[in-house]
DNA sequence: CTATGTACGATTCGACAAGTCGTATATTAA
DNA sequence: TTAATATACGACTTGTCGAATCGTACATAG
């Protein structure tokens, strides 16, 4: 499961409307835009899609903008994930919503392998609410290479 | 991270010649092809690719076809996938081998989600080597719907 | 010496990610 | 009233990549 642009836009223009949430004022595209380095044309196609969405509403005219529509509990990462880039599986045979099927599935041993990294992947996305991801600590330098020394094969 | 055919198609591959492997008889690329539902052509392009890295080696002539050239024990999806697919991080702020920097990162809150997606599914892939993941059982058709009915989500 | 195989560069074709543009419309401060 | 500041939204561009196909050269067992 590949995060697209389009994705990691989103994610970071809804937390910031989230630290933003107790205040109730707006933010403006250009605020989003600029805070969060996203190209301010495309943010707002993407804006337009999560309030059709009902996530985010927005307040027209000068001193206008964006606010988060629902509750940060409310939205999970998963949510966002699904609808921008579509699907969590790693591949169609082992998806619910987009399944593709397969005629070596009977035999095939390694689907299991995918299985299992979409219980996963979906397990730990469908729990993230906004409300509880916003409260972690940001990832140190380190923590992204902790892995690699183990399995000596990286990424 | 997605799986494209290719990297599927390699895999099914794979998985035959790891079964034939006690055998020691080379399979031609027309019966590969066949019995795992893989255009023979773009299979043929596939097979070399893996014969350059080294996993397998062909035998040519009439009778010929392709061996596979280490012991099961020594491959790992994760190696396969890596080559054709590039990368197993869901991101590239998370990746080692293909690492993209963004500015967002002392800030960023959501990226310790995706590391945490990256490290589960590096260390399940490193660990599967052809020999083991040969071992397992295939997957049942409700083990594909499990986790949704919890979560509420799908896939 | 030919049937049956692999070797490999070149090419096609379509889909999709990422982003841009132009213009219409809404709201409010001055 | 109107200028300034917003969002609304369809159309368009541009590049990359997955997926696959072709043509032809080369190897060798029988
Ligand atoms: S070969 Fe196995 S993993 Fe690949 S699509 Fe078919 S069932 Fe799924
Ligand atoms: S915004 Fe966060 S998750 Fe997205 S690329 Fe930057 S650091 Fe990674």
């Amino acid at each position: 499961m590949k995060i697209s642009k389009k994705t990691d836009y989103a994610l970071r223009a809804l937390f910031t409307l989230v630290q933003q949430y107790s205040q109730g004022r707006p933010i403006s595209i250009g605020q989003l835009a600029r805070r969060n380095d996203v190209p301010k044309r495309f943010l707002e196609r993407i804006m337009l899609e999560m309030k059709v969405k009902g996530w985010v509403t927005s307040v027209m005219g000068k001193q206008g903008g964006y606010v988060l529509a629902k509750s940060p509990e409310e939205i999970t990462v998963g949510q966002v994930i699904r609808h921008f880039d579509g699907v969590l599986s790693p591949i169609g045979c082992v998806s619910v919503h987009q399944y593709e099927r397969c005629n070596q599935e009977v035999a095939c041993r390694f689907r299991r392998l995918f299985l299992e990294v979409r219980n996963h992947t979906t397990g730990l996305m469908d729990a993230a609410t906004l409300a509880r991801v916003n409260d972690g600590k940001p990832v140190q330098p380190e923590e992204v290479y902790s892995m690699d020394l183990i399995g000596g094969a990286g990424i």
